[in-house]
DNA sequence: TTGAAAGCGCTAACAA
DNA sequence: TTGTTAGCGCTTTCAA
């Protein structure tokens, strides 16, 4: 079984590879009686069609390329579960590549998967480095970026407003009745800094922003680093009653440092997350937080590229956001 | 910039194509002024090498082939990081496939990914199917698979003993005073399977098994899921005073419906998770669990294929695991 | 509906 | 140290 080409298939079916390749690519086009033939030499030589080769002839590939910012925050791997059911009963392959928040580093692997063209790429974020953007001109491939949005996107985007989600996060902390709310943030990236940016603009409009209550930080977010800032912040900025945090990992980490200081949620201590990343649900209390759409975002992203980006008459797709009140903000 | 190629490269540097693809390939063939020439013709150019044609003549690619089970479930995202962490200074690719825990659908992919042959293959489990078995072994790939122990292993495998790793647990909610101890599985996949194996041994040598004891579900393992199957738990085995759950976010989700119900963990309730996936540790009261080397497991597949098989001398790579005793158990 | 010829971009093997 | 020739396995184009 070494190496079985189109060529074998052929002599097996005794018809040319050209014939063959043609049975494979669309049957529709072949005789019923043909294509039974090389369907069974197909099976009989366990042929498997070498990508390279149909790659180079046709400088067509089956891949999608997604470029995320990390495997280890759920908040992505939503997504790919997303754009992977999009694509499930199609013959596409997805090459992943994770950048690890870093633009110049998505520009060195995205360069190297860009060569044969994939079918299409998907982006995270906005914050491609020009050289990006020129190489993806340059070839021509679909591009769907994801995440945010944009009033110039590359090609489409799908995702939401960060700075609004932010805002009725905290908006909905103020309606409870928390007057004094802070922001804990980890992994500030770019729409982590959205959302930073609307809790500041919805406290300040209220005229109770306090530049104390804001701690940030770049490490990675987790339930540690959740609790580790929220002794930052109680510390700096004592009278907080409330907290808004970028992520639910750090919300839950909150709730358990307060937990072992026995501040009660909500009655003395508000709490919202963010993403809605499962755990925030079924812990005690219940976390707040804000439903973000990530496994629509991925799965629209898919289907954008699979249809085509020019069936979509908006570059811009809003998919919004939706907070979701629970027992850690209901004061 | 549309379709540069190596001969292109060559003209602006005077050379053959052939030149410049060694120059770029091995670069200490060749006189220094040449490579000189043509690292400034090619950062001119914007040349980037086509994978396809690279993979085709040469008949080897840069790829190595990660089957992964879920990419939801971060047993497999640490893993993956400890992989990408063996890769990182070189120009390997990975190219992932999520089969499901279904080992046909891992066939299928696994079929597709295969042509051209890829540098490796990592394969998560030891139940590939025989079809599988004999692609492997016809292509003459490099095959490492992770997560368990073999005795008869494709080609090397780095794991652990998930029997003995669950022995110890139950082990240890026994020492602490546990007597009526309960097992919580969800994902039966055929490690779970191997650590409800050892938790019935342990208790069957202890004479303290129940069959009632033992709650399953082949549903995902997430937090919900722990806190549905603990109610299960005590209808069924109602005397029950601890539980080993097969992955920590169903003992989180344990502890959470313990709160809810005004059980106190640790004094009228043991509890013992698995994999220790971070939460487990910062929750309160912290959960004991059984930590095992999820990243070192990724790292050293990924060094094995770097360095080539037959640089590692036994076929087995067993990396241990550990307990490590928290809040949850200290009665 | 099927086939022949040519070539995708690169590299192995050999030659100079 | 550099170049020539041939060919990887497939698909495109054109012809039958």
């Amino acid at each position: 079984m070494t190496k079985v080409t189109l060529i074998d298939v052929g002599r097996e079916a005794g018809v040319s590879a050209i014939t063959v390749s043609r049975a494979l690519r669309s049957p529709e086009k072949v005789s019923d009686s043909l294509r039974a033939k090389v369907e069974a030499a197909v099976r009989k030589l366990g042929y498997v069609p070498n990508q390279s080769a149909s790659a180079l002839a046709s400088s067509e590939t089956n891949s999608i390329v997604v470029m995320i910012p990390s495997m280890s925050n759920h908040v992505f791997t939503d997504v790919l579960r997303g754009i992977e059911d999009a694509l499930k009963d199609t013959r596409i392959t997805l090459q992943i590549g994770n950048t690890g928040y870093d633009p110049l580093e998505e520009e060195r692997i995205l360069r190297s998967f860009l060569n044969p063209a994939p079918k299409g790429v998907i982006l995270a974020g906005i914050e491609q480095t020009d050289e990006t953007r020129s190489m993806l001109a340059n070839i021509g491939v679909p591009v769907v970026q994801i995440m945010d949005l944009s009033d110039a996107p590359i090609g489409k985007i799908v995702g939401f407003s960060h700075e609004k989600a932010a805002m009725s996060a905290v908006q909905h902390l103020l309606d409870q009745g928390y007057q004094k709310i802070g922001f804990l943030g980890a992994q500030m990236d770019p729409r982590s800094q959205k959302r930073l940016a609307g809790f500041k603009r919805t406290l300040q409009n209220a005229d109770l922003l306090d530049e104390q209550a804001i701690v940030v930080t770049n490490r990675p977010s987790d339930v540690r680093t959740g609790s580790n800032l929220y002794g930052k912040l109680m510390q700096q900025y004592p009278e907080c009653d409330a907290i808004f945090c970028n992520n639910d990992d750090m919300a839950l980490g909150v709730l358990f440092e307060c937990q072992r200081r026995g501040i009660n949620i909500p009655r003395d201590f508000g709490l919202c997350g963010f993403n809605d990343l499962g755990v925030t649900a079924e812990c005690v209390p219940t976390i707040s937080t804000v439903q973000t759409p990530l496994f629509e975002i991925g799965q629209t992203a898919g289907t954008i590229l699979l249809k085509g980006l020019e069936q979509y008459p908006e570059d811009t797709i809003d998919l919004g956001f939706a907070v979701a009140p629970r027992e850690s903000s209901r004061k």
